[in-house]
DNA sequence: CAAGATTAAACTGTCGACAATCGACGATTA
DNA sequence: TAATCGTCGATTGTCGACAGTTTAATCTTG
């Protein structure tokens, strides 16, 4: 967990990151479960129980609100953003729009080398699926997308998928399960590489389409069936960030 | 501009947001060339030129770090946003994405209502072309392509064009005049919303494509032209926020 | 005289404190 | 009984202070 300073090694960074230590911290606790949508989020609860001021905790409050984790409400506080239908179908239309737009250009500046990286990335993706690691499957497949931006060159256009995988992120982790087959999910990458590869703008867009708009739908049920049954926001026992599992702390 | 509390009227509010007050005066600051780009912002600096602490400061410079206008680095503070070529290109591609996207999502939901908005909009364009006022034109440029997706009606895409259009303004605050004229500018865009009203998703993209892929250009051009004689990005003397136009503060 | 080491100043990250504000609850009034 | 008005605790907004780090200036040294 805590990385140790190597001899030469340079990421002994994120070490002093207290914002960021927390802001991990807390989205942990959001994807979890713990602090449930809806609930507040107390500066000076939060704060206390990792044992540190108020000021870090609010910026870390800060950067998930950047990213759609929270809302924050004047003079009221931060609230875990509740996940609405319509929210969720706002995001995956961004994704779609964004996604199709990067894959155009991802195919336009496709080297030898960031295919195979493409490649290699969907092997991963049919053998993770052997796993049974929802997370881990979830990850791999969201490295996947990510490449395509990484290939498509406009920091800016990655900095907004981050930002809405993280989301993303919370939803799927809130659903609690695997939205589909993971062998299933792995192959139906093939065909998007391919379009990609051979370069035809409105092959790659259909591809996307299909691709993307499968997760929006199969998220949409989930999400739906899920927030149906009257969300009851009520808050776990035993300290939100690091409940006791029966054993002490 | 300080709003009173009519008998009835509501809208009394916002006049104790001294985060936002202080996020509006560092972003006139930025624009208006005091605090060029690449300057440093310091927090306590800018603290007691205003007369308060630090805390607010701090939050205004994340919000504005949200929008773009600066750049955190970590333990060095709060930089201005240098307006590299290749910010101006990546911010003019994601916008022609999103407003493509939006033009024809709008173009779905259009109602005779939000035609006749939009309709009237560019009267207003037109009217404020005669002004010779060019800070106003932009700002009705703008609003007539936030109409646009207002009526797409995806908040966060929405959200996303107000944070793209600080940041354009801030560029075009920067550039110090209008990159064409401006007559033209409010004709260009009468063929827009003649493809929205006819629905054809290729004829709206090709219009957003041609009226954005124009500002575009001539912002590149004249961004190239103003960034390659090497900013010198020394401080004013005097203040910055509040320079003492020879006048004694 | 230039490159590196050293010292001093400036600044950010974090902290604890206090006042203003919000929300809940109970008292008051019609 | 229902609606309105205080009151009180909880919580945010803001402040000033301090420690560790970064930057700038100064001093060595080859």
């Amino acid at each position: 967990m805590r990385p140790m300073s190597l001899p030469v090694g340079l990421p002994a960074l994120a070490d002093s990151d207290l914002v960021g230590q927390i802001a991990r911290i807390l989205m942990q606790a959001i994807v979890q479960g713990r602090l449930p949508p809806g609930s507040k989020v107390v500066e000076a609860g939060i704060a206390r129980e990792l044992g540190v001021s108020r000021a870090p905790v609010r910026e870390a409050a800060r950067l998930l609100e950047k990213q759609g984790l929270l809302v924050a409400s004047p003079r009221r506080g931060f609230f875990v953003r509740k996940l609405e239908i319509r929210n969720i179908d706002e995001i995956y239309d961004l994704r779609l729009c964004i996604e199709r737009h990067a894959s155009v250009l991802a195919a336009r500046r496709l080297s030898p080398e960031s295919r195979n990286i493409l490649r290699r990335q969907i092997d991963v993706l049919h053998r993770t699926a052997d796993l049974d690691d929802p997370a881990r499957q979830v990850e791999e497949d969201y490295r996947f997308h990510r490449l395509i931006f990484e290939i498509a060159d406009n920091r800016r256009l990655l900095r907004l998928f981050d930002d809405l995988a993280a989301e993303l992120r919370m939803v799927i982790g809130l659903i609690g399960r695997l939205y589909d087959d993971p062998h299933e999910i792995a192959r139906t990458h093939e065909p998007l590489l391919a379009a990609i590869e051979a370069g035809h703008p409105e092959r790659i867009t259909a591809h996307v389409d299909y691709h993307i708009g499968h997760a929006w739908r199969e998220v949409g049920r989930l999400v739906r069936e899920l927030t149906t049954p009257s969300g009851n926001a009520t808050e776990p026992p035993g300290g939100i960030l690091f409940p006791t599992n029966g054993v002490s702390v």
